[in-house]
DNA sequence: ATACAAAGTTAAGTATACTTAAATATTTTG
DNA sequence: CAAAATATTTAAGTATACTTAACTTTGTAT
């Protein structure tokens, strides 16, 4: 049987893997999941004996195609989630990922689609990431630029936020940084890597770790 | 703390107390609950130790002033959790206990203050319970009447249902019977106690177990 | 090549929430 | 009012999901 803890290390295990693209480390679990490596090294054994990841002692985790499939659902799950609770309810997009993060758990496959199907098969959730579809495909993203790659006198609109720490997001908003905001480079500080910035009428300066999670797409004529 | 089986209880000893007015019985609770009389010796112990009931060996347990007020809570967002579905995504009220049951232990209070608002602060939910108010207050409902008590010759409003068995909504649903839907009783036959009635331009018979879950309130002019 | 630090696992123990079976109260009835 | 029937509790055991502490493996640096 699938619990509440099996379907939260299945969805760090995916997004873990996502970035490193090979096996998970059990220590880099346990540091994400803010458990203990005794704890992980167990889990590792249950969900192996699933079939839902492969496991070696001391090689750390991968997810098998029936785990990336059951990993999927809850990330379809999660991000139709928070779609639905800014665009039916007017939840902010600090606020969403909190929420979602519980009823993720609790969500019948009919009453996903349901919301599904309420938003109009969205491809994308509030932060900027796709959103897996009921068959498991992921709809293609625009490629995007990290703020910190971004070139001075460019104009850009952003399009991803990788991270959904609430006092982040309050942050940005307090800045009037949303998904599409426009955004204009005009200067980077070597020695921080700070950078400046235009949005709308107004200039932000803004720290290198802000600008890590930010994802961007260079406008058309932002030379002129 | 307080867990997803510590509110199921709660919700149980106030719906049951609610019928006999008393303590509650750890035996029938076990039935209700679905486990076993050892399960609710060990749990009676833990919530009247947490303050939440109050609980003699052998006497039964019932619901403190702390208790009933996190009942209320419960039995709140369950009930908003279902107008909800149906109002928003056009859930069926034979499909909305099911979804309300997992999602009502992972709803924030914020959340729900939101639905709340979305739905205008309903008085009652799809099936003519009364939804209790953030402040704990239960909303005054008309009085009513069961099928059973009706009367021959007479015109009524269905006004609740007291059960939510998925089987029971999808036959009501079928025979046209919803919330304010009109009713005429024809007649009834004392041998089975089973009712023949009008609904819209149909006749139908329905038992005595049927009736038994549905109230009703007299119409006006319904003996012309 | 080995010694050592870092990473990972095992062992033992805890809390929650169940189970069945045995023991003990309470209630009913003859 | 005592015996039988019923209701309830206790005892012992299970599964999940954690913990800390001790131990083992792995990888690296001299």
């Amino acid at each position: 049987m699938i619990t509440i803890s099996k379907e939260d290390y299945l969805k760090e295990i995916y997004n873990l893997s996502c970035e490193s693209r090979a096996k998970v480390s059990t220590s880099t679990l346990a540091e994400k999941l803010s458990v203990s490596n005794a704890a992980i090294s167990e889990m590792a054994k249950k969900l192996h004996n699933s079939g839902l990841v492969t496991y070696e002692k001391y090689k750390g985790v991968k997810l098998t195609g029936k785990g990336k499939r059951q990993a999927l659902k809850i990330i379809r799950r999660h991000r139709l989630w928070e779609s639905f609770l800014m665009d039916a309810l007017g939840l902010s997009w600090s606020e969403v990922h909190a929420e979602a993060e519980k009823l993720e758990h609790q969500t019948s496959d009919f009453l996903i689609d349901r919301i599904d199907e309420y938003l109009n098969h969205p491809k994308c959730d509030p932060h900027g990431h796709p959103i897996p579809q009921r068959d498991g495909k992921i709809p293609a993203v625009p490629q995007s630029l990290n703020l910190t790659a971004a070139e001075k006198g460019n104009c850009y609109t952003i399009v991803k936020v990788v991270d959904e720490n609430k006092e982040l997001m309050d942050y940005l908003t307090s800045i009037s940084i949303g998904l599409n905001t426009e955004i204009k480079l005009i200067e980077r500080l070597s020695f921080d890597n700070s950078i400046l910035v235009v949005i709308g009428n107004s200039n932000y300066r803004l720290s290198e770790q802000v600008a890590s999670k930010v994802f961007v797409t260079l406008n058309r004529n932002s030379n002129e």
